[in-house]
This record gives structure tokens, C-alpha cells and sequence, in this order.
DNA sequence: TGGTATCAGCTAACACCGTTAGCCGTTGCG
DNA sequence: CGCAACGGCTAACGGTGTTAGCTGATACCA
């Protein structure tokens, strides 16, 4: 039998993924495990520990998508943009929300920021920008802020091209 | 007498401004104004039709800012962090959410779109790469995402240079 | 074996949210 | 005068995260 704590975030993910975060409320979770929602706080001390976990699993996934990329800037920023487009929402909710990173694992940040780090050939400026960069088209494009019809990738390239 | 609708739209302003969305419920706007929450609805259909006019009021308070700053892309650039920082709660309505453009007044997203097109002198591809430079940039910023301490004047000049 | 403590479920409830239904006094107009 | 529209109101609905308090099962220990 799986721990209750694991089915609980695997129900969190799926629920996430499916339909966004507002459809992930404890009460929807404790269905999909076959438990009523206050049950789930005998597991987590309230819901954004559940987040917290699944603020992990979006982070490594997300790192091992940009480790598995080829060498250099271009691939890396193909990788980024694949993974958002790819699971938006676990995209957002590992992203676009304050890092709680005391309760994070330790490393897990920095081994997050290496890929990018590194196809910048370790100035942290630089791969600053960068991820700023890419953070910003992702969200833009997510949130559906260019034109409607807007090919992007020229845009990619664009910058790509010029942070090399 | 000033008319209610302008008088909901500004409380709703005072307390996004003050203390974040989520401090901007119906019932607290409503009882800025002197109203019970239920009334509002005799002046807009939902709570969506509060916030697009605050979407309105940030992105033309934003063009305008961005419209007084010095020609060229830094100046740009830092006019546009000084906003986001000066205002984070206004910035976030009104740039990171799908936007409603089939509402929005007609020009307004063109225009504020000029000032970074200009400064990039009329490169379309390369606008929305810096577009997307600098809301990432401040996005990582208000969500706290950068290392606790980094100076992140390099980070903006880096890009900047990049892009010039 | 009996007693007890811990675990993990439950129901009921609280305070909040956006929103709707329906009532009512005031205002303005034909 | 009569009537309609406006803009308040209360009560309520279904949703949210969360807490209190109960209960049955399990595990451990004297």
C-alpha cells in the first residue's frame, strides 16, 4: 500500500495538470484519493505543503528537462519552452509564485539554475537575464499576451541570438 | 457627486494597491464605498468587470510612464522596473493574467507597446524578446525567485547590452 | 491478556469568497 | 397620479481552506 501522503500529491499533480489550479482544491484532491478533505490534514499541515511538493516535482522535472537538452543556449531555451507548453500549469505553479525556498531540498535550486548557468558559461548575470528572458515568453505566451497569431519563434531566436 | 462606478473602481485601486488582489474582495470594495457587496452588482455585471477597468488603469498608467522615460532601451528598461516596483499589485493585474483585448479600449495595447518597439527600432521580433526580458525580470523580482541579495543592476544592463 | 496511546478516518461547523433572488424606498417622467 | 427604473438592502446558495471533536482500529507495553 502506497503512503496516503504520496496518492495525495499524485492526486494534487493530476488534478493540477488537468485543469489548473483552481481546480485543485483540497476537497477535489480528498475525491480523487476517497477521503474527505479534512482527513488530508492529518498528512499535510495545511495545502500549501501539498503545493510545496509538487513545487519539487515540477523543479526537478523541469531541471532534468534542461540537463537532458544539448550543449549551448539555443537547445536549452527549446527545452524551457517545451516543458511550460508542454505542463503549463505545473509550469506556473513551480514558477510564477513566491519560492519558499527554506523548505526546499537542499541543492535543488542551485542544480535548477545550472543548465542555464552553464550555456552561459558561468557568468551569473548574464544567465540571469537569460532565464529572465525565457521565464518572460513562457509567461507571456501562456497568459496569451502577444497578438493572437503572433509566430514566436522568431522572437526565440531573436534573443537567443542576441545573448550568445 | 461622483459617480459609483468611478467611486467602486477606486477603492478597488486603494486596496489592490495596499495590500494585493486578494485583499480586493467584493464585500471589502464594497464597504470602502459605503455599500453592501450585493449593490455593486447594479454597476457591473462581475468581479471581472472591476478588474479590467484597473487592467485599463495600470497598462495606460504604465504607457505613460514608459512614454515620459528618455529615448533608447535602458531608460526604457528602467522606467519599466521602476513602475513594477513602485506599483507590483497594479503590475501583476494587469500583465500577468489573460488579458481581455476584445475589451480593452481600442489602441491601448498598440501603444503601449511603442515604447520598447521604438527602442528597438521597430524590430518586432526583437521588442517581444525584450518585452519579455523585462517582465521576466520583474516578475523573478516580485515573486522573490532570485538568490535573497543578488544585486540585480548587472543582470538588467547584461540584458540590456544584449539586446542593444 | 488488558489497557492505553497513537493514528487516520469521519461529521459538523466557521469564516470567507463571488454571486443571485427578491424586496423596497426614492426619483423622474408621461 | 401612476408607473417604471434605479440603486440600495437582506437572505441565501454553493464554493473555498480550515478547525474541533468524535470514533474505530492498530500497535505496543505492563
Amino acid at each position: 500500500m502506497v503512503e496516503r501522503r504520496e496518492q495525495i500529491v499524485a492526486a494534487a499533480l493530476e488534478l493540477l495538470e488537468a485543469d489548473g489550479r483552481e481546480a485543485m482544491s483540497m476537497r477535489s484532491i480528498a475525491e480523487r484519493v476517497g477521503v474527505r478533505a479534512p482527513s488530508l490534514y492529518k498528512h499535510f499541515p495545511d495545502k500549501a505543503a501539498v503545493e510545496l511538493e509538487l513545487t519539487v516535482i515540477g523543479l526537478t522535472e523541469m531541471t532534468e528537462a534542461l540537463e537532458a537538452a544539448e550543449p549551448g543556449l539555443l537547445p536549452c531555451a527549446r527545452a524551457y519552452r517545451s516543458f511550460a507548453l508542454a505542463r503549463p500549469h505545473l509550469y506556473r505553479l513551480t514558477t510564477a509564485n513566491p519560492l519558499p525556498r527554506l523548505l526546499l531540498p537542499e541543492g535543488l535550486e542551485d542544480r535548477a539554475a545550472g543548465p542555464i548557468l552553464r550555456a552561459m558559461h558561468g557568468r551569473a548575470d548574464l544567465a540571469r537575464a537569460v532565464w529572465a528572458f525565457a521565464h518572460g515568453m513562457v509567461m507571456l505566451e501562456l497568459d496569451g499576451r502577444f497578438p493572437p497569431g503572433a509566430d514566436l519563434e522568431p522572437a526565440w531566436t531573436a534573443g537567443c541570438t542576441a545573448f550568445q
